[in-house]
DNA sequence: TTCATTTAATGACTATTGGTCATTAAATAT
DNA sequence: ATATTTAATGACCAATAGTCATTAAATGAA
């Protein structure tokens, strides 16, 4: 039974290598750009090789999406861990969402930039899971406006806020030169607006 | 000096036909499978004669775009006219943006799924610009909150907007399933807040 | 140790397709 | 009628995603 599990772990350490080597290939080239030989010579194997632990090209992506969100994830629950009330931890999620995007700015741009099938889900790593409760914790607890839905709000403010996040970042320099705004200024605008349409009281 | 002028307006044709030839590929099959040699059989062209007025599929694609964003822009523009007041019209553009995904998926898929250069801008017709405009005229008039600052305001507006609608509509399935939300019913939620989050008094 | 069997890895090969360009056809001017 | 300019063609090339028959390595049995 040892031999099977050196076995299992071994394909598991094989597979990561893989994907960190599509890591780097498709942050630097692009998606479209990045060529399956190039990832298969950066993770010193034969493109065969990489057939058999992904199915292509696509899925090597998926790999990165899923680490992505994972990473995501882990970050809003260790960052809500650090608050009590409801709304703070929804303010420290957002906080926790820019921040994601200054650390890890290719993950990032990889899950603005990837639209799988319309079936498909991780429901493994769902940061807008960690944000409903959030939402639910801080109507119970009465940081956040009662009467609010908590579904129907966290979803919108998951919605919203990554539309903004989207636009501000990917768009940086064209919304600097068009409006003479700093992003950054309207980010935390932004954030001040939803808090004060959030609290209580 | 005519034939010159009909020789232009052929070309004008010409492109058009192939435009409409590479969205009905395009919408048909997405980018990756759609094929140039199909796109070129569909308009009854060579490839080519393709590559004499368009730069390649990216441009092709490109093409769409700026349609959907002429047609978008379009519908802002009737839309606030049929009203007075600055808030009114930021409603209006609102509903016209649920109103084109209704009427034109496509467009709005395309829109979404679009991802150009970092410098790239169409600021020909910009959907944008429409409601800055209408945001600065309801903080004239004082039926939006004095206070709020216009234009970061709008942009807000805008990217939230974006977000909320990318979600609800490309994920309609999978938040039905997982939530049992209805994504309409989210996005009337979310109108319903903002407004209240932006008008006087 | 030796040989058979199962498992893992390879890279030459194929099919597809985005893009090019020398050639042909058509329109226009002389 | 002929020359010249403009438009269109499709055979061709290069790049590359994905396959599969072959080889190599690891494992187990004798």
């Amino acid at each position: 039974m040892t031999i099977e599990e050196r076995r299992q772990r071994e394909k598991e350490q094989r597979r990561t290598a893989i994907v960190d080597a599509a890591e780097r290939v498709f942050f630097a080239k692009g998606f479209d750009q990045a060529t399956v030989d190039e990832i298969a010579d950066c993770a010193e194997l034969s493109k065969g090789t990489l057939y058999l632990y992904f199915d292509g090209k696509d899925d090597l992506y998926r790999a990165i999406i899923f680490r992505a969100l994972k990473l995501l994830t882990t970050a809003f629950e260790k960052a809500i861990a650090r608050h009590e009330t409801g709304i703070e931890k929804v303010w420290a999620i957002g906080t926790e969402y820019v921040n994601f995007y200054r650390e890890h700015p290719d993950y990032f741009d990889a899950l603005i930039h990837y639209h799988g099938q319309k079936t498909e889900t991780f429901y493994e790593h769902d940061p807008l899971k960690v944000l409903i409760d959030v939402v639910q914790e801080g109507i119970a607890d009465g940081t956040i406006r009662s009467g609010l839905d908590p579904l129907k709000t966290a979803i919108i403010l998951w919605g919203q806020t990554t539309g903004l996040l989207q636009i501000a970042f990917t768009m940086c320099e064209a919304i600097r030169d068009a409006y003479r705004v700093d992003p950054e200024e309207i980010i935390s605008y932004y954030f001040d607006l939803t808090y004060h349409n959030l609290k209580a009281g």
